[in-house]
DNA sequence: CGTTCCAATATGTATATACATAATCGCCAT
DNA sequence: ATGGCGATTATGTATATACATATTGGAACG
């Protein structure tokens, strides 16, 4: 087999070897286990660990390189690099304000929970390198009778563990979220979209119809704690944001 | 030897046959010889053209795939991607900056230019109170061959006088006002619009595909300076914000 | 004591080989 | 025609091996 099982028990996915050591050692870095300075197992040391051949050990590690989490040193070792930071502005969005600043009635309907394992798309999307639990909620924002936003949303159990005992039938994850879970950072992605044919009956718009979508990556010291996706018709939303330069 | 020197003359730089594989056919991408959607030569092709082991090409391929420049396809090769551009939000962006950081040839191109007094609708879109001087002006930004943004701009001329003086021919306007004008607040618009005739037949896009719409006005010290409207064919924009949050 | 030089060591790159996996094409039977 | 099934094919992952290269620690020598 060129695939591996995990060695541990508790329904383990497959991964391949490759990608298990890069999530281990890319876990114990961003955890702070290993702390920027830290030198990280010799090529060797991985290869008994892990009991396979030097290459595999080395891709992952040149990997990680190219990706900035370590510096390989010749004669000396590999070390856990010194993170870098990136700044920003804009504003968290509720969607329940956005509504009731329009003075229409606002309501949250839960259309679908599931729990399960988290599968690849899940983490890619929460920027999660190894399998865990994950919540998958969709449900629809109301502005009055119409619907105003579809939501689709990841929670990594992980790190909201207490998220598995909240049915959120009426209660929209966002707000539940905020207040529990510090949220050290995040990341928004912006684009447009024609609505296929499921979006089109959620939202009560033309299949073909422009959206807008707004995905949003939330973190909390590190660990990935939520992806969410809100899907507006088009006609219904315009994001504004508002700013000065930072300097002069 | 494990590194070799490219075969050509010109005093080459010496690379590892790894890299030289992968710049060959990033050159190739980012040149645009070899367009989205085209077939890259299959590995053992390319072992045969560089003579050197599979491991060697593959190694390269998957980079590029792992890059998002190619798309691998199990029993039907790789092949060319299509290009997606990721911009910050919050950088005043400079299209010529997104274009060239996707590797394409960048130009802009004016359509129209057009001073007039201006109208109800220019004021509002402005936020000028009284009538006054505008220059409208309409172009568009290509990356490589194809349209990447369409630019539809008002200036006002009681704030930029010299704007009268330039034609933006081959100049966009963007780069033309920063550093003429220094700005002191912006405002940003974003939303999802379907292409009109108009709209789609200037990025050459389908009638009632999803476009995505970035809006700015600015201010400088008070006074309106410039509107201006990006319109972006959806596929190939996605803006990037990232961020932490302001206090804790 | 300091400088030079060599050997040891960890990473860098490449090879040939092997088998797994997924997708496709075409054959064959219904 | 058509729907399923096996062969083919390209990629995916891993192995063992080999030698190159950079850097460091220490031995040898002046």
């Amino acid at each position: 087999m060129s695939l591996v099982e995990t060695d541990d028990v508790e329904g383990g996915e497959i991964l391949s070897l490759h990608q298990r050591i890069l999530s281990d050692i890319r876990d114990k870095i961003l955890s702070g286990a290993w702390a920027p300075g830290h030198r990280i197992p010799f090529e060797h040391e991985l290869t008994a660990q892990y009991n396979c051949s030097r290459m595999t050990v080395n891709k992952a590690l040149s990997q990680l390189a190219k990706a900035g989490l370590i510096e390989r040193r010749r004669r000396s070792g590999s070390f856990v690099r010194q993170p870098q930071s990136q700044a920003a502005v804009l504003e968290l969005h509720d969607i329940r304000i956005e509504v009731e600043a329009l003075g229409l009635p606002y309501r949250y309907e839960r259309l679908e929970r599931l729990k399960r394992r988290s599968g690849a798309e899940d983490r890619a999307l929460l920027g999660l390198s190894a399998p865990g639990p994950v919540l998958a909620l969709e449900g629809l924002h109301f502005a009055g009778e119409r619907p105003f936003a579809l939501e689709q949303r990841l929670i990594n159990l992980s790190a909201v563990a207490e998220a598995d005992e909240e049915q959120f039938i009426d209660i929209a994850p966002g707000p539940w979220l905020i207040g529990r879970v510090p949220w050290s950072e995040a990341e928004h992605r912006i684009r447009a979209m024609a609505a296929d044919e499921t979006i089109a009956d959620a939202l009560d718009i033309d299949p073909g119809a422009p959206c807008l979508v707004v995905e949003r990556r939330t973190w909390s010291a590190e660990h990935p704690v939520t992806h969410v996706r809100f899907i507006y018709p088009a006609e219904s939303h315009t994001l504004v944001a508002r700013f000065t330069p930072s300097q002069g």
